[in-house]
DNA sequence: GTCTATAGAGGGATAGAC
DNA sequence: GTCTATCCCTCTATAGAC
Protein backbone atom coordinates (compact mmCIF):
# COMPACT_ATOMS: atom_id res chain seq x y z
CA UNK A 1 0.00 0.00 0.00
CA UNK A 2 3.38 2.15 -0.25
CA UNK A 3 5.20 0.99 -2.78
CA UNK A 4 3.31 2.59 -5.36
CA UNK A 5 1.00 4.82 -3.86
CA UNK A 6 0.29 7.13 -5.57
CA UNK A 7 -0.10 5.79 -9.10
CA UNK A 8 -3.70 6.59 -9.65
CA UNK A 9 -3.23 10.00 -8.74
CA UNK A 10 0.08 9.75 -11.33
CA UNK A 11 -2.32 8.51 -13.96
CA UNK A 12 -4.77 11.49 -13.90
CA UNK A 13 -1.61 13.94 -13.86
CA UNK A 14 -0.56 12.20 -17.22
CA UNK A 15 -4.80 11.96 -18.37
CA UNK A 16 -4.93 15.56 -17.70
CA UNK A 17 -1.78 16.87 -19.54
CA UNK A 18 -2.62 14.48 -22.25
CA UNK A 19 -6.25 15.78 -22.94
CA UNK A 20 -5.27 19.82 -23.07
CA UNK A 21 -2.66 18.93 -25.08
CA UNK A 22 -3.97 16.46 -27.56
CA UNK A 23 -7.48 15.95 -27.04
CA UNK A 24 -9.30 12.95 -25.68
CA UNK A 25 -9.21 11.71 -29.35
CA UNK A 26 -5.57 12.41 -28.99
CA UNK A 27 -4.27 10.29 -25.66
CA UNK A 28 -4.34 6.12 -25.11
CA UNK A 29 -3.58 4.08 -21.65
CA UNK A 30 -0.28 2.91 -24.16
CA UNK A 31 0.60 7.33 -23.89
CA UNK A 32 -0.05 6.88 -19.70
CA UNK A 33 1.37 3.84 -19.14
CA UNK A 34 5.11 4.26 -20.91
CA UNK A 35 5.25 7.54 -19.14
CA UNK A 36 4.51 6.23 -15.87
CA UNK A 37 6.65 3.10 -16.64
CA UNK A 38 3.85 0.57 -16.48
CA UNK A 39 1.77 -1.44 -18.68
CA UNK A 40 -1.86 -0.10 -19.77
CA UNK A 41 -3.67 -3.48 -17.81
CA UNK A 42 -2.33 -1.24 -14.98
CA UNK A 43 -3.98 1.75 -15.98
CA UNK A 44 -6.70 -0.50 -16.46
CA UNK A 45 -7.07 -1.49 -13.04
CA UNK A 46 -7.27 1.95 -11.81
CA UNK A 47 -9.75 3.31 -14.28
CA UNK A 48 -11.51 0.40 -16.20
CA UNK A 49 -12.57 1.91 -19.07
CA UNK A 50 -11.88 5.48 -20.81
CA UNK A 51 -14.81 6.91 -19.94
CA UNK A 52 -14.00 6.54 -16.11
CA UNK A 53 -10.84 8.04 -16.27
CA UNK A 54 -12.58 11.07 -18.22
CA UNK A 55 -14.99 11.38 -15.52
CA UNK A 56 -12.81 11.19 -12.78
CA UNK A 57 -10.77 13.81 -14.62
CA UNK A 58 -13.33 15.88 -15.55
CA UNK A 59 -14.66 15.88 -11.42
CA UNK A 60 -10.98 16.59 -10.48
CA UNK A 61 -11.19 19.44 -12.48
CA UNK A 62 -14.34 20.47 -10.90
CA UNK A 63 -12.86 20.04 -7.25
CA UNK A 64 -9.33 21.95 -7.87
CA UNK A 65 -11.66 25.07 -9.70
CA UNK A 66 -13.46 24.93 -5.90
CA UNK A 67 -10.88 24.59 -4.39
CA UNK A 68 -9.33 27.79 -6.02
CA UNK A 69 -12.12 29.91 -5.58
CA UNK A 70 -11.96 28.94 -1.94
CA UNK A 71 -8.66 30.28 -1.62
CA UNK A 72 -9.45 33.31 -2.73
CA UNK A 73 -12.67 33.91 -1.29
CA UNK A 74 -11.00 33.24 2.34
CA UNK A 75 -7.94 35.73 1.49
CA UNK A 76 -10.46 38.02 0.84
CA UNK A 77 -9.52 39.63 -2.49
CA UNK A 78 -11.18 41.89 -4.57
CA UNK A 79 -13.02 41.14 -7.51
CA UNK A 80 -10.10 43.27 -9.71
CA UNK A 81 -7.77 40.87 -8.12
CA UNK A 82 -10.24 37.12 -8.79
CA UNK A 83 -10.06 38.45 -12.50
CA UNK A 84 -6.39 38.77 -12.87
CA UNK A 85 -5.98 35.85 -10.75
CA UNK A 86 -8.30 34.03 -13.54
CA UNK A 87 -6.40 35.10 -16.71
CA UNK A 88 -2.81 34.03 -14.47
CA UNK A 89 -4.76 30.33 -14.80
CA UNK A 90 -5.79 30.82 -18.37
CA UNK A 91 -2.08 32.60 -19.23
CA UNK A 92 -0.51 29.58 -17.25
CA UNK A 93 -2.49 27.17 -19.56
CA UNK A 94 -1.20 28.63 -22.85
CA UNK A 95 2.47 28.56 -21.43
CA UNK A 96 1.77 24.91 -20.23
CA UNK A 97 1.33 24.18 -23.98
CA UNK A 98 -2.58 23.38 -23.04
CA UNK A 99 -6.15 24.67 -23.41
CA UNK A 100 -9.64 24.32 -21.57
CA UNK A 101 -10.73 20.73 -21.23
CA UNK A 102 -14.29 22.57 -22.40
CA UNK A 103 -12.64 23.33 -25.24
CA UNK A 104 -11.34 19.71 -25.62
CA UNK A 105 -15.10 18.02 -24.90
CA UNK A 106 -16.69 20.90 -27.00
CA UNK A 107 -14.58 20.00 -30.03
CA UNK A 108 -14.85 16.09 -29.43
CA UNK A 109 -17.85 16.48 -27.98
CA UNK A 110 -19.65 13.66 -30.37
CA UNK A 111 -16.79 10.91 -29.54
CA UNK A 112 -17.16 12.06 -25.53
CA UNK A 113 -18.67 9.35 -23.21
CA UNK A 114 -22.16 10.70 -22.28
CA UNK A 115 -21.37 10.71 -18.05
CA UNK A 116 -18.19 12.81 -19.47
CA UNK A 117 -20.03 15.41 -20.82
CA UNK A 118 -22.67 15.54 -18.49
CA UNK A 119 -19.66 16.06 -15.63
CA UNK A 120 -18.71 19.10 -18.17
CA UNK A 121 -22.04 20.56 -17.91
CA UNK A 122 -21.57 21.05 -14.44
CA UNK A 123 -18.33 22.32 -14.81
CA UNK A 124 -19.23 24.75 -17.25
CA UNK A 125 -22.00 26.15 -15.05
CA UNK A 126 -19.46 26.25 -12.28
CA UNK A 127 -17.40 28.39 -13.85
CA UNK A 128 -19.88 30.48 -15.05
CA UNK A 129 -21.17 31.42 -12.03
CA UNK A 130 -18.06 32.18 -10.13
CA UNK A 131 -16.95 34.51 -13.07
CA UNK A 132 -21.00 36.36 -13.46
CA UNK A 133 -21.07 36.67 -9.35
CA UNK A 134 -17.32 38.12 -9.68
CA UNK A 135 -18.02 40.34 -12.49
CA UNK A 136 -21.19 41.31 -10.10
CA UNK A 137 -19.62 42.56 -7.24
CA UNK A 138 -16.89 44.51 -9.52
CA UNK A 139 -19.56 46.07 -10.97
CA UNK A 140 -21.35 46.85 -7.87
CA UNK A 141 -18.64 48.20 -6.43
CA UNK A 142 -17.53 50.12 -9.37
CA UNK A 143 -13.91 48.82 -10.19
CA UNK A 144 -15.33 46.71 -12.95
CA UNK A 145 -16.83 48.02 -16.06
CA UNK A 146 -18.23 46.23 -19.19
CA UNK A 147 -21.83 46.41 -21.67
CA UNK A 148 -24.55 44.14 -20.30
CA UNK A 149 -25.35 41.77 -17.89
CA UNK A 150 -22.68 40.20 -15.61
CA UNK A 151 -23.69 36.85 -16.70
CA UNK A 152 -23.38 37.60 -20.75
CA UNK A 153 -20.29 39.30 -20.18
CA UNK A 154 -18.80 36.78 -17.83
CA UNK A 155 -20.05 33.82 -20.65
CA UNK A 156 -18.73 35.94 -23.57
CA UNK A 157 -15.07 36.38 -21.60
CA UNK A 158 -14.42 32.66 -20.89
CA UNK A 159 -15.31 31.78 -24.65
CA UNK A 160 -13.04 34.60 -25.45
CA UNK A 161 -10.20 33.09 -23.52
CA UNK A 162 -11.02 29.57 -24.60
CA UNK A 163 -10.85 30.09 -28.28
CA UNK A 164 -8.06 32.57 -26.81
CA UNK A 165 -5.68 29.50 -26.32
CA UNK A 166 -6.86 27.40 -29.45
CA UNK A 167 -5.71 29.70 -31.64
CA UNK A 168 -2.79 30.55 -30.17
CA UNK A 169 -1.52 27.34 -31.35
CA UNK A 170 -2.20 28.27 -34.74
CA UNK A 171 -1.16 32.30 -34.52
CA UNK A 172 1.44 32.47 -31.98
CA UNK A 173 1.05 32.94 -28.33
CA UNK A 174 1.65 36.72 -28.70
CA UNK A 175 -2.33 36.10 -29.97
CA UNK A 176 -3.58 35.01 -26.65
CA UNK A 177 -1.89 38.09 -24.96
CA UNK A 178 -3.85 40.21 -27.36
CA UNK A 179 -7.17 38.56 -25.92
CA UNK A 180 -6.00 39.25 -22.23
CA UNK A 181 -4.70 42.92 -23.36
CA UNK A 182 -8.37 43.21 -25.26
CA UNK A 183 -10.30 41.81 -22.35
CA UNK A 184 -8.34 44.20 -19.74
CA UNK A 185 -9.11 47.44 -21.76
CA UNK A 186 -12.98 46.75 -22.10
CA UNK A 187 -12.59 46.03 -18.36
CA UNK A 188 -10.95 49.01 -17.19
CA UNK A 189 -8.31 47.43 -15.53
CA UNK A 190 -5.08 48.66 -17.09
CA UNK A 191 -2.75 48.61 -14.87
CA UNK A 192 -2.31 52.44 -13.78
CA UNK A 193 1.35 52.87 -12.49
CA UNK A 194 1.26 54.52 -16.16
CA UNK A 195 -0.60 57.16 -14.01
CA UNK A 196 1.49 56.63 -10.80
CA UNK A 197 4.12 56.97 -12.19
CA UNK A 198 4.19 60.29 -13.63
CA UNK A 199 3.13 62.06 -10.65
CA UNK A 200 3.24 65.69 -12.13
CA UNK A 201 6.38 66.62 -12.45
CA UNK A 202 5.33 69.91 -13.19
CA UNK B 1 -14.87 11.00 -66.87
CA UNK B 2 -19.05 11.99 -66.66
CA UNK B 3 -20.13 8.96 -64.51
CA UNK B 4 -19.39 9.73 -61.06
CA UNK B 5 -18.03 13.04 -61.95
CA UNK B 6 -18.40 15.83 -58.35
CA UNK B 7 -17.37 12.68 -56.27
CA UNK B 8 -13.75 14.57 -55.59
CA UNK B 9 -16.16 17.66 -53.96
CA UNK B 10 -18.73 15.31 -52.67
CA UNK B 11 -15.99 13.92 -50.47
CA UNK B 12 -15.00 17.37 -49.32
CA UNK B 13 -18.44 17.82 -48.70
CA UNK B 14 -18.31 14.95 -46.51
CA UNK B 15 -15.24 15.18 -44.96
CA UNK B 16 -15.95 18.88 -43.74
CA UNK B 17 -19.52 18.02 -42.03
CA UNK B 18 -17.41 15.52 -40.68
CA UNK B 19 -14.44 17.54 -39.37
CA UNK B 20 -16.64 20.69 -37.81
CA UNK B 21 -19.19 17.90 -36.43
CA UNK B 22 -16.31 15.42 -35.05
CA UNK B 23 -13.04 16.77 -35.02
CA UNK B 24 -10.10 15.80 -37.74
CA UNK B 25 -9.52 12.42 -35.80
CA UNK B 26 -13.03 12.04 -35.20
CA UNK B 27 -13.66 10.91 -38.82
CA UNK B 28 -12.49 8.21 -41.36
CA UNK B 29 -11.93 7.46 -44.65
CA UNK B 30 -14.76 4.65 -43.68
CA UNK B 31 -17.18 7.47 -43.00
CA UNK B 32 -16.77 9.18 -45.38
CA UNK B 33 -17.11 6.00 -47.93
CA UNK B 34 -20.18 5.12 -46.03
CA UNK B 35 -22.15 8.10 -46.54
CA UNK B 36 -20.96 8.30 -49.98
CA UNK B 37 -21.48 4.52 -50.81
CA UNK B 38 -18.11 4.06 -52.20
CA UNK B 39 -15.23 2.17 -50.68
CA UNK B 40 -12.36 3.73 -48.57
CA UNK B 41 -9.98 2.93 -52.12
CA UNK B 42 -12.07 5.24 -54.26
CA UNK B 43 -11.54 7.93 -51.34
CA UNK B 44 -7.70 7.32 -50.87
CA UNK B 45 -8.05 7.54 -55.33
CA UNK B 46 -8.85 11.09 -54.77
CA UNK B 47 -7.03 11.64 -51.74
CA UNK B 48 -4.13 9.69 -51.11
CA UNK B 49 -3.35 10.79 -47.88
CA UNK B 50 -5.38 12.04 -44.81
CA UNK B 51 -3.33 15.21 -44.95
CA UNK B 52 -3.85 15.52 -48.35
CA UNK B 53 -7.78 16.11 -47.62
CA UNK B 54 -7.04 17.60 -44.83
CA UNK B 55 -4.74 20.66 -46.36
CA UNK B 56 -7.62 20.50 -48.87
CA UNK B 57 -10.62 21.26 -46.91
CA UNK B 58 -8.93 24.14 -45.15
CA UNK B 59 -7.75 25.86 -48.38
CA UNK B 60 -11.53 25.36 -49.50
CA UNK B 61 -12.78 26.87 -46.47
CA UNK B 62 -10.08 29.80 -47.58
CA UNK B 63 -11.52 30.03 -50.99
CA UNK B 64 -15.20 29.96 -49.88
CA UNK B 65 -14.76 32.59 -47.21
CA UNK B 66 -12.97 34.87 -50.10
CA UNK B 67 -15.82 34.35 -52.17
CA UNK B 68 -17.82 35.77 -49.24
CA UNK B 69 -16.32 38.89 -48.12
CA UNK B 70 -15.97 39.65 -51.95
CA UNK B 71 -19.91 39.10 -52.52
CA UNK B 72 -20.29 41.56 -49.15
CA UNK B 73 -18.04 43.85 -50.75
CA UNK B 74 -19.75 44.04 -54.10
CA UNK B 75 -22.93 44.81 -52.69
CA UNK B 76 -21.00 47.63 -50.93
CA UNK B 77 -22.79 46.47 -47.91
CA UNK B 78 -21.98 48.61 -44.81
CA UNK B 79 -19.70 47.62 -41.50
CA UNK B 80 -22.78 46.98 -39.57
CA UNK B 81 -24.20 44.43 -42.59
CA UNK B 82 -21.04 42.93 -42.60
CA UNK B 83 -20.63 42.17 -38.78
CA UNK B 84 -24.62 41.01 -38.79
CA UNK B 85 -23.41 37.98 -42.03
CA UNK B 86 -20.49 37.14 -40.02
CA UNK B 87 -22.83 36.50 -37.16
CA UNK B 88 -25.24 34.52 -39.19
CA UNK B 89 -22.58 32.69 -40.56
CA UNK B 90 -21.62 31.26 -36.75
CA UNK B 91 -25.47 30.90 -36.27
CA UNK B 92 -25.60 28.73 -39.33
CA UNK B 93 -22.66 26.82 -37.82
CA UNK B 94 -24.70 26.29 -34.59
CA UNK B 95 -27.97 25.03 -36.37
CA UNK B 96 -25.83 22.64 -38.18
CA UNK B 97 -24.26 21.55 -34.92
CA UNK B 98 -20.89 22.34 -36.28
CA UNK B 99 -18.18 24.34 -34.87
CA UNK B 100 -15.09 26.98 -36.34
CA UNK B 101 -12.64 24.73 -38.33
CA UNK B 102 -9.86 27.26 -36.18
CA UNK B 103 -11.10 25.76 -33.35
CA UNK B 104 -10.67 22.23 -34.72
CA UNK B 105 -7.36 22.67 -35.56
CA UNK B 106 -6.55 24.69 -32.53
CA UNK B 107 -7.47 21.64 -29.69
CA UNK B 108 -5.98 18.75 -31.60
CA UNK B 109 -3.15 20.46 -32.97
CA UNK B 110 -0.42 18.03 -32.40
CA UNK B 111 -2.61 15.39 -34.22
CA UNK B 112 -2.59 17.64 -37.03
CA UNK B 113 -0.56 17.29 -39.80
CA UNK B 114 1.73 19.97 -40.93
CA UNK B 115 0.16 21.13 -43.79
CA UNK B 116 -2.72 21.39 -42.74
CA UNK B 117 -1.92 23.42 -39.72
CA UNK B 118 -0.10 25.59 -42.34
CA UNK B 119 -2.99 26.16 -44.26
CA UNK B 120 -4.59 27.38 -41.11
CA UNK B 121 -2.58 29.24 -40.23
CA UNK B 122 -2.93 31.21 -43.15
CA UNK B 123 -6.91 30.75 -42.91
CA UNK B 124 -6.61 32.48 -39.35
CA UNK B 125 -5.04 35.78 -40.80
CA UNK B 126 -7.50 36.19 -43.73
CA UNK B 127 -10.86 36.02 -40.89
CA UNK B 128 -8.36 38.15 -39.03
CA UNK B 129 -7.90 40.86 -41.43
CA UNK B 130 -11.04 41.25 -42.56
CA UNK B 131 -13.28 41.46 -39.04
CA UNK B 132 -10.20 43.94 -38.35
CA UNK B 133 -11.10 46.32 -41.46
CA UNK B 134 -15.18 45.92 -41.33
CA UNK B 135 -14.36 46.85 -37.47
CA UNK B 136 -12.19 49.71 -38.58
CA UNK B 137 -14.42 51.00 -40.91
CA UNK B 138 -17.52 50.81 -38.48
CA UNK B 139 -15.48 52.64 -35.99
CA UNK B 140 -14.66 55.69 -38.58
CA UNK B 141 -18.10 55.91 -39.77
CA UNK B 142 -19.05 55.86 -36.17
CA UNK B 143 -21.73 53.06 -36.62
CA UNK B 144 -19.99 50.72 -34.47
CA UNK B 145 -18.53 51.49 -30.94
CA UNK B 146 -15.80 49.14 -29.39
CA UNK B 147 -13.10 49.43 -26.75
CA UNK B 148 -9.21 49.16 -27.77
CA UNK B 149 -8.10 48.92 -31.09
CA UNK B 150 -10.13 47.22 -33.93
CA UNK B 151 -7.75 44.38 -34.24
CA UNK B 152 -7.79 43.43 -30.71
CA UNK B 153 -11.68 43.16 -30.77
CA UNK B 154 -11.35 41.98 -34.06
CA UNK B 155 -9.46 39.30 -32.29
CA UNK B 156 -11.65 38.72 -29.56
CA UNK B 157 -14.68 38.45 -31.08
CA UNK B 158 -13.61 35.56 -33.59
CA UNK B 159 -12.40 33.52 -30.44
CA UNK B 160 -15.63 34.31 -28.34
CA UNK B 161 -17.59 32.93 -31.09
CA UNK B 162 -15.57 29.94 -31.76
CA UNK B 163 -15.99 29.48 -28.12
CA UNK B 164 -18.96 29.70 -28.14
CA UNK B 165 -19.68 27.65 -30.56
CA UNK B 166 -18.12 24.85 -28.42
CA UNK B 167 -19.74 26.10 -25.46
CA UNK B 168 -23.01 25.63 -26.85
CA UNK B 169 -22.13 21.74 -27.09
CA UNK B 170 -22.24 21.68 -23.64
CA UNK B 171 -24.16 24.49 -21.87
CA UNK B 172 -27.26 24.14 -24.75
CA UNK B 173 -27.64 26.61 -28.12
CA UNK B 174 -28.62 29.43 -26.07
CA UNK B 175 -25.65 29.84 -24.72
CA UNK B 176 -24.11 30.45 -28.07
CA UNK B 177 -27.26 33.37 -28.36
CA UNK B 178 -25.94 34.97 -25.41
CA UNK B 179 -22.50 35.14 -26.33
CA UNK B 180 -23.97 36.94 -29.77
CA UNK B 181 -26.41 39.16 -27.39
CA UNK B 182 -23.08 40.35 -25.44
CA UNK B 183 -21.13 41.16 -28.81
CA UNK B 184 -23.91 43.01 -30.82
CA UNK B 185 -24.70 44.76 -27.58
CA UNK B 186 -20.72 45.67 -26.94
CA UNK B 187 -20.98 46.93 -30.40
CA UNK B 188 -23.90 48.68 -29.73
CA UNK B 189 -25.38 46.88 -32.93
CA UNK B 190 -29.00 46.65 -31.06
CA UNK B 191 -32.05 46.87 -33.44
CA UNK B 192 -33.58 50.10 -31.93
CA UNK B 193 -37.06 48.73 -32.41
CA UNK B 194 -37.22 49.11 -28.92
CA UNK B 195 -37.18 52.50 -29.74
CA UNK B 196 -38.64 52.87 -32.59
CA UNK B 197 -42.07 51.12 -31.33
CA UNK B 198 -42.68 53.61 -28.06
CA UNK B 199 -42.42 56.74 -30.28
CA UNK B 200 -43.29 59.51 -27.49
CA UNK B 201 -47.06 58.32 -27.07
CA UNK B 202 -47.04 61.18 -24.53
C1' DG C 1 -12.51 5.75 -61.22
C1' DT C 2 -13.89 2.16 -58.40
C1' DC C 3 -13.47 -2.39 -56.69
C1' DT C 4 -11.52 -6.57 -53.58
C1' DA C 5 -8.15 -7.90 -50.63
C1' DT C 6 -4.82 -7.22 -47.47
C1' DA C 7 -1.01 -5.40 -44.88
C1' DG C 8 0.44 -3.27 -40.63
C1' DA C 9 -0.20 -0.29 -36.82
C1' DG C 10 -2.59 1.23 -32.80
C1' DG C 11 -6.52 1.40 -29.96
C1' DG C 12 -9.63 -0.40 -25.76
C1' DA C 13 -10.37 -4.06 -22.97
C1' DT C 14 -10.02 -8.71 -20.35
C1' DA C 15 -8.07 -13.15 -18.12
C1' DG C 16 -5.13 -15.04 -15.21
C1' DA C 17 -0.32 -15.46 -13.21
C1' DC C 18 2.56 -13.32 -9.79
C1' DG D 1 -1.27 -3.61 -7.79
C1' DT D 2 1.18 -4.91 -11.66
C1' DC D 3 2.50 -8.12 -15.04
C1' DT D 4 2.15 -11.10 -19.68
C1' DA D 5 -0.60 -12.49 -23.16
C1' DT D 6 -4.22 -12.01 -26.06
C1' DC D 7 -8.69 -10.67 -28.44
C1' DC D 8 -11.04 -7.92 -31.50
C1' DC D 9 -11.82 -3.83 -33.49
C1' DT D 10 -10.85 0.40 -36.34
C1' DC D 11 -7.72 2.95 -38.75
C1' DT D 12 -4.54 4.49 -42.82
C1' DA D 13 -2.65 2.98 -46.82
C1' DT D 14 -1.30 0.05 -50.93
C1' DA D 15 -1.53 -3.51 -54.81
C1' DG D 16 -3.71 -5.13 -58.46
C1' DA D 17 -8.11 -6.63 -60.94
C1' DC D 18 -11.93 -4.65 -63.48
Amino acid sequence: MRTRQGTKKRILDAASELLQRNGYGGFSYQHIASQLGVKTAAVHYHYPSKADLGVALIRRYRANFSWWTEQLASQGTDPVARVEAFFELEARYLREGKVCPLGVVGVEHAGIPEAMRRETEVFFGQLLDWLTRTLHDGARQGVITFSGTASGKALSLLTSLQGGLQVARVGGGETFQRVLEQLRTEFGLHPQPVVRRMPAVG
